[in-house]
RNA sequence: UGUCCUGUGGUGUAAUUGGCAACACGUCUGAUUCUGGAUCAGAAGAGUUUAGGUUCGAGACCUAACAGGACAACCA
């Protein structure tokens, strides 16, 4: 909801890249195409930072009528895996997306092979045989110019012997790389003789055991974007320094050049994005998967109850520009709220029940009629069992209430949502002093919900039929670190220190309304006072399981942090 | 002590290209309500990092300073 709405002309404003993409579409520019591209490298699993990304490129593509691929861009089998090709074909799918081309930048690697032997014909690149070590301390430093490596002048004829060579496999893995002729005094690092080549012998998921030698990314990513005719190459900020060198290798080989757009990546309160943490966290079991609904993976996300919607409106409302930023993590939850509150059914379930004796309640069973979804007319509604025996929340009681506490205590009237009034004569103490029993009293003209003379009632709380409720496991979510931003750590720390390890809170016998007994995995509803809670794959036919995927606001909670100070 | 990028309410993004700062989230009131939800109405909160300059006029342009970020993987 970007929309500008400014006095008179209601104009929606453009974010810098959209302008961008209208001046070029004016200019004709590309003929005035547009074309984008998602280019996940596929050795993890996407997050909400990647969602950002996506729904940018192919927002764009949808916005302007143009077009948008999912290439991959796999030039490090030691570190890639059909595993995460399959989960990100998935995950963009799920968010709402269709590309139109799927490609891999290992699809060009007998192209990229061709025009290096083109700048080694050049003079532009050359056979360096210097060790890892050598040339790290050839490189010189950020604010020290380098020098040139004593391989830099080899002729173009054994350079272009010993590339070939080197394609061949006859050489060791790291003993010689092919190196672009570039400036070793150039104040961008990328530009002092970049690799662009490197001796791997490893099987790659896609090319199997064809190569033995694999393009850095640097070297094949512009050029891919070239290949595909991509007009706008949309990425994060971290690679423009290494756009001159894209240029470079563009303008060399004389080919389609792409424009290169820069956009700040996404940061979220309390959460963590990177890809090789996160990894970390799986690994070492701090969460129980990719798809742990405490992670910010879009699996974990989607598990934990999130909608393509609500991530997409996400990404909308973020807005894209160049300056760091750190989103509340409350933007993304008033996301998910929003949609919900319009789609989920509602239902009744207590978490932490208590049991609720209705002493004048004959010994029968009556239904009565409860809203699915007063948001939406056409959710109609279904019937609820009542009857003597009920649970209650724990919280929804309390046995000496503050002034502003309006559910049931001693002598008070509450309303039973969708059922009658009731009143707490007496409770039951265990020997520890915990209340483990209410004996109330019902108005039977109340059925319903209203009692005919008009009486009210402050409160109004959820309730489950003893008898007929089902039994669920509800799993609370907590955030997973405990720092508003985690990569923050005292020194000798890790961001581990910052971990809450009380994120994850499993309650396992919980009451709600038969209604829930066989719901689909991933349905969301609301449990009415509670939150949105979503179904989850662990569940089974005899217990199904829910992950909480929103609290409700909660302002209750707030006027009793109040009263506390 | 190099290069590049970026500085607008608590957070994020705008300001139609120079005409005295808007929207969203959050916060706080109040109304309403069979969810302490939702909804509705309203409020507080920035004078745009700083200092110069150009201009009748600068958040936008120029210069400098300051602050933050990126860059030294045979990773992407």
């Amino acid at each position: 909801m970007e929309e500008n709405t400014t006095n008179t002309n209601t104009k929606p404003t453009l974010n810098f890249i959209e302008e961008i993409v209208e001046q070029d579409i004016k200019n004709g520019k590309n003929s005035s195409r547009v074309h984008t591209r998602f280019p996940p490298e596929p050795n993890g699993y996407l997050h909400i930072g990647h969602a950002k990304s996506i729904c940018l490129n192919f927002g764009l593509a949808r916005k302007y009528n143009g077009k948008c691929n999912l290439r991959f861009d796999d030039t490090n089998p030691i570190k890639e895996d059909v595993e995460y090709v399959d989960s990100i074909r998935e995950d963009v799918k799920w968010l709402g997306f269709n590309w139109d081309g799927e490609y891999y930048a290992s699809d060009y690697f007998d192209q990229l092979y061709e025009w290096a032997i083109q700048l080694i014909k050049k003079g532009k690149a050359y056979v360096c045989d210097l060790t890892q070590e050598e040339m790290s301390a050839y490189r010189g430093t950020p604010t020290k110019p380098g020098t040139d490596s004593p391989f830099r002048n080899r002729s173009m004829e054994e350079n272009l012997d010993l590339f070939v060579r080197m394609k061949n496999g006859e050489f060791a893995d790291g003993c010689r790389v092919l190196r672009a002729k570039g400036d070793m005094a150039s104040p961008n690092m990328h530009m002092r003789d970049p690799i662009l080549y490197r001796i791997l012998h490893t099987e790659h998921h896609r090319t199997g055991n064809k190569w033995c030698i694999y393009p850095m990314y640097d070297y094949a990513h512009g050029q891919s974007d070239s290949i595909e005719g991509i007009t706008h190459s949309i990425c994060t900020l971290e690679f423009e320094v290494h756009r001159p060198l894209y240029e470079w290798f563009i303008k060399e080989l004389e080919i389609h050049s792409p424009q290169q757009i820069e956009f700040a990546r996404l940061n979220i309160s309390y959460t963590m994005m990177s890809k090789r943490k996160l990894l970390e966290l799986v690994n070492e079991k701090y969460v129980s998967g990719w798809d742990d609904p405490r992670m910010p993976t879009i699996c974990g996300i989607r598990r934990r109850g999130y909608t393509p919607e609500s991530i997409q409106n996400f990404a909308e409302i973020i807005g894209v520009a160049k300056r760091d930023n750190v989103i509340d993590v409350a933007l993304l939850e008033h996301c998910i709220r929003e949609d919900l509150n319009k789609k989920a059914m509602r239902v009744m379930a207590v978490l932490n029940p208590l049991k609720v004796i209705i002493d004048n309640y004959p010994d029968t069973v009556e239904e009565l009629d409860a809203i699915n979804n007063p948001e939406d007319v056409n959710a109609g509604s279904r019937k609820i069992p009542f009857s003597k025996v009920l649970y209650i929340e724990r919280d929804d009681f309390m046995e000496e209430p503050s002034k502003k506490y309006f559910r049931l205590s001693p002598g008070s009237e509450v309303r039973l949502r969708y059922a009658y009034f009731i009143r707490c004569e007496s409770f039951l103490k265990d020997e520890n002093g915990e209340i483990i029993e209410l004996h109330c009293s019902y108005d039977a003209a109340s059925r319903g919900g209203n009692s005919p003379d008009g009486r009210k009632v402050k409160g109004t709380i959820h309730w489950v039929a003893a008898d007929t409720a089902v039994d669920i496991e509800v799993r609370l979510f907590d955030r997973l670190f405990n720092a508003h931003n985690p990569e923050e750590y005292t020194e000798g720390g890790s961001y581990k220190d910052n971990l809450n390890l009380d994120s994850l809170k499993v309650i396992k016998n919980c009451k709600a309304e038969p209604c829930l007994k066989d719901v689909a995995v991933l349905s969301s509803f609301q449990f009415e006072r509670l939150g949105y809670f979503c179904a989850d794959q662990d569940s089974t036919k005899d217990k199904m399981v829910f992950n909480r995927t929103v609290s409700l606001k909660d302002s209750w909670a707030k006027i009793e942090k109040k009263e506390e100070k």
